[in-house]
DNA sequence: AGAACAATGTAAGAATTTCTTAAGAAATTT
DNA sequence: AAATTTCTTAAGAAATTCTTACATTGTTCT
C-alpha cells in the first residue's frame, strides 16, 4: 500500500515543518500548505488521508476551509488553534472537524491524535458518503467529483484516468481557458518538457468521446493561441 | 430514525447525572454503568452508539475496558480523565479511543464532540436507513446485509469471509469506484505494501462466482487506471 | 493428532488497455 | 501566401489488469 498523506496547513512555517518532521518519522507522507486556498486546491487534486488545519490563516481561515472541504471530501480534519477558548473548540468540532489541539501542544499527542483519525477512517464500513452529490454542471456536461465520472447529457461516458483528469480540471472552472503547458503540469504533476501534444492528443480523444462531432467542438473548445477550455453554460 | 443511545460510565454518580442530563437535553437516550464490568455486559447486550468513558473506575479502569471493547464492537469512544498529563493523552488514544477529554470540562464542549464522533460514526447508517429492508440490490445482484449473503438473480451464492466484505463493500456503492488499494484498506484494515494483486486476486474468484462469463464481468467491472465498482442498475 | 478440505496469499507471464511520440494534414492568423 | 498553431493518425512503448498455478495457512472431521 502507499504511505497515508497528511496534508498540514499552517501560515507559519516552523510549525509546519516540525510537524512534517515528527509525521515523517512516523511513516506517513507530508503534503505542506500555508493557506487555505493552497490547501483547497491540494486537497481536490490529490488523494489525502488527513488534514492538520490551522484556524488563524491568511486568504481562507481553518474554520470556512473546513466547511469547504466537507463538501467535498469526507476525510478527517483535525483543526490547530492557538485560542484555546472553548466557544472555539465546539465551533471548529461542530462545522465538521473531527478533532481540535491547541497550541502550544506536545507533539506525541499530536501524532497520537492523528493515528487514532486515521484509525476509524481506514475501518471497514465508515465509508465516504457524502450528504449530496457533488456535481459540476455546465450545459449538458455533468462531472461528478466523488465518483469522477462524465455524464453528456444524462449518459455516461467512459473515460480513462488521464482524460478523467483532465476533464475535471477544465469542468473545475467552465471558462477560463488553460493552456496545454498548464495542463500537463496539473494533470502530470510534472514539469512540463516539449508535451503540448500528448495534451492535444487527449484533447482530440476527449472530443470522439464527448462530442457529437468532434471536429465541430461545441463543449471542448480551443482558444487560439492560448488554450482550451470548457465552454460555459 | 431512533434515538441514538449513548452509554456513559463513571464511577462518580454526580457526573454520569450531570452529562446524562446534558445528552437527554441534545435529544440523545442514555445508558448509566458505574464500573467497566457493568459497562461491558450493556455494550455486549444493548445496541449503544457511542460510550464516553472515565479513566479511573473500580474493578475494571476505562483503559483497559477500551481495549475490549474495541475486541467487540467498532463504535465511537470518548475517554473521560482527571489526568491532564499528555501520556494519559496518548495511551487513552492509541488504545483505541477516539477522543479524550479532560475534567475539569466544559459541558457544552463535550457534547461537540460527542456530535462530531456520532457524526463520523453514524454517515453509513443513514444510508441503510434509505434501504430499509437492509438489503443491497443492483440488477440481479442483492446482497443481505443482515446475514451477508448474496443472491444473483434469486441464487445464493456461497462467498468467504473476505469475499464478503469485498462485495458488502462495493454493494454499498453501486457505480463507485473503489480503487484496489482502497478496497485492501478497508477490508483487510492493515497497511501493506504491493497488495494489488492480492485484491486482484479475490475480485477474480468473486466474479467466477457471480458473473455468468467472469471474462466479460456484467456486474463486477473494472475501470482502467482507477479500481472496480459494481455497476448500477 | 492427523488427514482432508477450504480459504488465502504470492508470483510470473499473458492479455489488454492506455499513453506517448512523431510526422504530415488541416485550419487559422498575419 | 507564409507562418503559426492545431488536428489527425498510427504504431510502438508503457502501464494495468487478468489468469493460472502453487505455496501457505486455517478449519473440520475422523
Amino acid at each position: 500500500m502507499e504511505k497515508q498523506r497528511v496534508l498540514v496547513v499552517d501560515d507559519d512555517r516552523e510549525i509546519v515543518n516540525a510537524i512534517a518532521i515528527n509525521l515523517r518519522n512516523e511513516g506517513y507522507e507530508v503534503i505542506k500548505a500555508y493557506d487555505g486556498l493552497q490547501a483547497l486546491d491540494i486537497i481536490s487534486t490529490q488523494n489525502i488521508q488527513l488534514i492538520i488545519l490551522d484556524v488563524m490563516m491568511p486568504k481562507l481561515d481553518g474554520l470556512s476551509a473546513t466547511l469547504k472541504i466537507r463538501e467535498e471530501k469526507n476525510i478527517p480534519i483535525i483543526i490547530l488553534s492557538a485560542k484555546s477558548e472553548d466557544t472555539d473548540k465546539i465551533l471548529g468540532l461542530s462545522m465538521g472537524a473531527d478533532d481540535y489541539v491547541t497550541k502550544p501542544f506536545n507533539t506525541m499527542e499530536l501524532m497520537a491524535r492523528v493515528k487514532s483519525q486515521l484509525r476509524r477512517y481506514l475501518r471497514l464500513g465508515d465509508v465516504n458518503v457524502t450528504n449530496k452529490a457533488n456535481l459540476l454542471q455546465s450545459g449538458g456536461l455533468c462531472f461528478d467529483l466523488e465518483n469522477h465520472t462524465l455524464t453528456v447529457d444524462g449518459e455516461p461516458v467512459r473515460l480513462t484516468a488521464t482524460e478523467t483528469k483532465i476533464v475535471e480540471l477544465l469542468m473545475r472552472f467552465p471558462g477560463r481557458i488553460f493552456p496545454a503547458e498548464e495542463i500537463y503540469q496539473r494533470v502530470w504533476e510534472e514539469p512540463a518538457y516539449k508535451v503540448e501534444n500528448t495534451v492535444m492528443v487527449h484533447i482530440r480523444r476527449i472530443r470522439e468521446k464527448i462530442e457529437i462531432n468532434p471536429k465541430e467542438p461545441k463543449y471542448l473548445k480551443v482558444v487560439w493561441g492560448i488554450g482550451y477550455k470548457i465552454e460555459k453554460i
